[in-house]
DNA sequence: TTATAACTTAAAGTTAACTTTATGTAGTAC
DNA sequence: GTACTACATAAAGTTAACTTTAAGTTATAA
């Protein structure tokens, strides 16, 4: 008895991605995609589960996560319920992480919301001769 | 009739900014310090335009600027007046990719949040099973 | 049956942003 | 004078995350 289910082509799930075909490549051959399997000619067949890892992939990319720590956790999810506080532990530091990340960007966005202000002062003055004096700051 | 003003080395530079001292070197042959002087003896002497060079690049740095688009910038403010348009435009720009970044790292975060929670309750049964059957889903 | 498109692999190449190595110099402490 | 520390340079090495290249296979359409 054969289960019959949805799965997608490298090119479906390039395009759904916005992912290249050697970068969809790659991530299989590094572990990244637990269970992805091929038909018998040899073709990857993608499932929702598969399309799943690379949902948590593109997350996990974003949160800043290199690809070997992105491939331990997809090892983890392959060793059940025995890893789950490992797991549960990497998000907590993730979530730590992220939050940090983003205290950063933003005062990174009001550095530059100031120089925004600045310049735009600065041209419309066809200097920056005064809005420099006017705050006694000369970072460039 | 010579100008007195504090000035600093590279080491204490590196401690002030927690950058290693090869990476200030980079910096400077890479021309992302402008008007960075040697002494008689070839040695760096670091102004307090110099340290705000190396905030402004600390800053766009954590912006995802790369370090040929931080030395355009550099360049641009050896021209004086006449390229404030430039920089004017360039942190406009900033400002919008770095907005589209905290959006994308607060969905990152949203994610990560729900993972925590998945996690938390899944580590605390044991088991992935029931947490999984209600909400339906599969992403590991 | 021949062309085309969509896939396959292994291996080499690319790029950014440093880091390391090797070698040398300048100034101070003893 | 000799050791030590802090600096200098040029050039080679490193690492991550892909990308490119070269060569081959499979399935469908004309």
């Amino acid at each position: 008895m054969e289960e019959m289910m949805i799965t997608y082509s490298i090119g479906e799930v390039a395009e759904k991605f916005n992912l290249s075909l050697p970068t969809i490549r790659y991530y299989d051959k590094e572990g990244l995609i637990p269970n992805l399997r091929k038909n018998d000619a040899g073709v990857r067949r993608f499932t929702q589960e598969n399309l799943g890892s690379l949902q948590m992939i593109e997350c996990l990319k974003n949160a800043g996560m290199p690809i070997r720590d992105i491939k331990q956790f997809m090892q983890w999810t392959l060793e059940g319920n025995a890893s789950l506080e490992k797991r549960y532990k990497m998000f907590q530091e993730l979530r730590v992480n992220v939050l940090k990340q983003m205290e950063a960007m933003q005062n990174t966005l009001n550095t530059i919301d100031f120089k925004c202000k600045y310049y735009g002062q600065a041209t419309s003055d066809g200097t920056e001769k005064y809005v420099k004096e006017d705050m006694h700051l000369e970072i460039s």
